[in-house]
DNA sequence: CATTAAGGACTTTTT
DNA sequence: GTCCTTAATG
């Protein structure tokens, strides 16, 4: 990196000709108004472009890295653009390069957060770490599955009951301090976590002898130690370890700082702190950085997210400039009023007006409401089949690929996708399990990783067994023991036991011939004469791994079969097979191919981004969208959230938005009443269009609604409680569209085959003494359904007491 | 040691 | 309802 150090050297090397063009006004800067084109141009000192949905917000952050190329300010390897996807990188240096045509090469420091990191750390792994032991350059990437797994076994060593406290609760404490870069050391007492040990079970710890109790932060630290021996660090760490290293290290420091004399920031709403760490360091030299976000559309905040960075931006950067994209060019005037509207019973927004000069004013948002989750699903089915007909004036011709259904959990995805099968209408599910998240190829991963790096732990106890080769828990311990006495790892234990006859038997056999298998393959990374294309297939064949899925006979065989020929195939675009490995942790989404025509059903939150002529939104209901979970944990902030999901989910629309919401929806496979969602209420009325469905009684909500009333167990008290509910505007107009048998008496969710017992009743307010306050959602016997902040819970009703305030302040319920 | 049966938890959202 | 982990059996 010595040749950009020096600023005058590089400036003698940009050629005169490169220069001279900012002199004359570039054609590219041409189509853009006039906010996007100050975007563009304000190069220098700190920038916040506050860009609206559909404001263009990547044509101005591609149009800016083209200016600054060709402005000649920067060289593409100067310039640090940061994304959080995977898709979004792509997508934008896809954009450059056509902004640019073919003349200047990719921009190496173009990317996600994450890989971008692990491209710095690679290169200073030997100064992360402590008493001596550090991180070598080669270190791996652990996914959330690793992750569980190593905490999985130091939770049995410390004989923590993880019947209460599972691997998972505790992942996701050591996620949040990460998010926050705080190190074990670093955690403040008050921020500490309490385990409980199994009792009985005799425990010698370094600080005394046998306790009850354990620390979070001690946990975390040895979950931090057992990372740093396995020479492996997780997702949160990237971030982490960065900034760890900026601070330890000035000089460091300073090379990135130097290195990087512009930086872009795409979604700055949703960074989180130790991301936030991670830019500041970097740019507060020379104070280049132009942040692009949207405060309406930060929807990450669960995962630690930090809205208020980009509340605070101008506080962070005094003298920035602050510039705000507010055209928008995506929908039509009642799809961005509706959304408008509802976004706006937001507080504490930076606050902006969109606004379009499109003349046609197009359909009001649609809304309609439906008996159950069926009826809703058959419903879009249908509305779908009659575009492709193409009977809709209003709407013109629609190909299939225009169409998206945005869920707010994906479990409602599957509604859809059993009936649309049954219609026979194509559909694609974006965002699914990730390609390297099945387990053939997390599989066949372990193999490689094995393979290239002999002490990967990890991969070894995944495949030790895989196929199956007699060897169990009995075998994997007898290994461990051995490695432990001798201080090496798992697949040096391994030859040891071969050698010393440990393990008899069938077992025995199946391992040395594991053992010797994965030292030949080893071999053979080395030599370069073999091609890794060819190893990894030999690797597959070899083991039996092939073999274990070519004999099983399940459906989804042939399947996996496929996707390993994929895997190998992917390879062919690698030099070798460590480029690979490190490729797939970080990089590896299937590409999305649009060959064929497909209707879209995704989640909002993989809807951010992305646009479509026709959107269809079910699922509002209260507790489900806006998600009680989120209200429980996060109060109004999380009801904030939620909204601004909507918000996204309304502006993902171009031509025609339709809502919708259902009386009754399975959970869990039990039937579970609910009310419209709040949302639909704070829905502007003059922007709206509310549809009568089809089917019984003349409407389905009304009927479902007095059905559900009929069998909930009727209650003045209840019934008065919630009153205002049933005089709000949205209820008005169902109402108006339904006829009603009965008054809706119902607020609460009710279980319509549930007897009530135990003294409680569904929708009660409960207290557990480990997971807190929540929800009774349903009743068999002395048995409850809770939802609690951290998720469903079936628990006995002898362990829970009646919360006393049903209803609490500011969360409603 | 592997296979099978029963029981429990689980549902936001993702790099 | 489904997936996964645990207990009982071959």
């Amino acid at each position: 990196m010595s040749q950009f150090d020096d600023q005058d050297a590089f400036e003698a090397a940009v050629p005169l000709s490169q220069r001279a063009l900012s002199a004359r006004p570039a054609p590219y800067l041409e189509g853009l108004n006039a906010a996007q084109r100050e975007a563009v141009e304000a190069l220098d000192g700190p920038v916040l472009m506050l860009a609206g949905a559909g404001t263009g917000k990547t044509r101005a952050l591609t149009t800016r890295i083209a200016h600054l190329l060709l402005l000649g300010k920067a060289r593409p390897g100067q310039i640090l653009a940061v994304t959080f996807t995977n898709k979004a990188a792509r997508e934008m240096k896809n954009r450059v390069g056509r902004l640019l045509g073919e003349a200047v090469e990719g921009m190496p420091w173009l990317g996600t957060f994450h890989s971008i990191s692990v491209k710095i750390l690679r290169r200073h792994a030997e100064l992360i770490g402590r008493d001596g032991l550090h991180l070598k350059p080669s270190f791996t990437i652990l996914d959330t599955d690793d992750q569980l797994r190593v905490l999985k076994q130091i939770i049995q060593a410390e004989a923590i009951d993880e019947k209460k406290w599972t691997a998972r609760w505790i992942a996701s404490h050591i996620d949040n301090y990460k998010n926050r870069c705080l190190r074990p050391e670093s955690v403040p007492a008050s921020a500490d976590f309490t385990v409980e040990r199994i009792p009985g079970k005799f425990v010698t710890r370094k600080d005394g002898g046998p306790g009850h109790e354990c620390s979070g932060i001690e946990l975390y630290r040895q979950y931090q130690d057992r990372l740093l021996a396995l020479n492996a660090v997780d997702f949160g760490d990237l971030l982490m370890h960065c900034v760890t290293l900026f601070q330890a290290h000035p000089d460091v420091l300073k090379q990135w700082q130097d290195r990087f004399r512009y930086i872009l920031v795409d979604e700055y709403q949703d960074t989180n702190i130790a991301q936030y760490m991670w830019l500041r360091l970097l740019a507060q030299a020379h104070r280049n950085i132009c942040c692009v976000g949207d405060d309406d559309q930060s929807i990450y905040g669960w995962r630690g997210a930090e809205v208020g960075n980009i509340l605070r931006f101008e506080q962070d950067f005094p003298g920035a400039r602050v510039i705000r994209l507010e055209q928008n060019y995506r929908s039509t005037p009642h799809i961005l009023a509706a959304a408008s509207g509802l976004i706006a019973a937001n507080k504490g927004r930076l606050g902006k007006t969109l606004w379009t000069d499109a003349e046609d004013e197009g359909e009001r948002v649609r809304l309609i409401g439906h008996w159950d989750s069926e009826a809703e699903a058959r419903w879009i089915g249908e509305e779908i089949e009659s575009f492709q007909g193409g009977h809709r004036a209003s709407i013109g011709r629609v190909s299939l690929n225009d169409i998206a259904i945005l869920v707010r959990a994906s479990h409602q995805m599957r509604a859809f996708e059993d009936r649309f099968m049954t219609i026979g209408l194509p559909y694609r599910v974006i965002g699914g399990p990730r390609f390297y998240e099945r387990q053939e190829i997390r599989d066949a991963m372990a193999y490689f990783r094995l393979v290239v790096s002999p002490a990967d732990d990890l991969a070894f106890e995944r495949i030790v067994n895989t196929p199956k080769r007699g060897l169990g828990d009995k075998a994997v311990q007898t290994i461990q023991t051995a490695a432990r006495n001798n201080g090496v790892n798992l697949l040096e234990g391994a030859r040891i036991v071969v050698e010393d006859g440990l393990i008899g038997g069938k077992g025995g056999a199946a391992l040395r011939e594991f053992v010797n298998g994965i030292g030949r393959w080893h071999a053979d990374v080395l030599d370069s004469t073999v091609s890794h294309v060819e190893l990894a297939e030999r690797i597959l064949d070899e083991s039996g791994y092939t073999a274990m899925w070519q004999n099983e006979k399940s459906p989804d065989a042939p399947g996996r079969l496929d996707n390993l020929k994929e895997l190998v195939k992917a390879l062919e675009e690698f030099d070798n097979l460590q480029g690979f490995l490190e490729h797939v942790a970080l990089v590896m989404d299937r590409d999305e191919g649009e060959v064929s025509e497909e209707v879209s059903i995704m989640t909002l939150h993989g809807a951010k981004g992305l646009e479509f002529p026709i959107v269809f939104l079910p699922g509002w209901e209260d507790g489900l969208f806006p998600s009680q979970r989120a209200m429980d944990e996060s109060g109004t902030r999380g009801l904030e959230e939620e909204r601004r999901l909507a918000y996204v989910g309304i502006t993902r629309a171009e031509r025609l938005a339709t809502i919708s919401f259902a009386g009754n929806r399975r959970l869990y496979g039990q039937w579970q009443s609910s009310m419209p969602s709040r949302f639909v209420d704070e829905l502007p009325e003059d922007h709206v269009e509310v549809l009568t469905p089809p089917g019984l009684y003349g409407g389905g909500y009304g009927a479902a609604m007095a059905f559900a009333g009929a069998n909930g167990g009727t209650d003045m008290h209840q019934r008065a409680a919630h009153a205002d509910v049933y005089n709000s505007p949205g209820w008005k107009r169902m109402q108006a569209n339904a006829t009603l048998r009965k008054p809706p008496v119902q607020r609460t969710p009710v279980i319509i085959d549930a007897e009530p017992a135990a003294g409680y009743a569904v929708g009660d307010r409960v207290f557990h003494q480990k997971f807190g306050n929540g929800t009774v959602m349903g009743i068999a016997e002395d048995t409850l359904t809770v939802q609690f902040p951290t998720g469903f819970k079936t628990i006995k009703a002898a362990y829970l007491q009646p919360s006393g305030s049903a209803g609490g302040d500011d969360v409603p319920f």
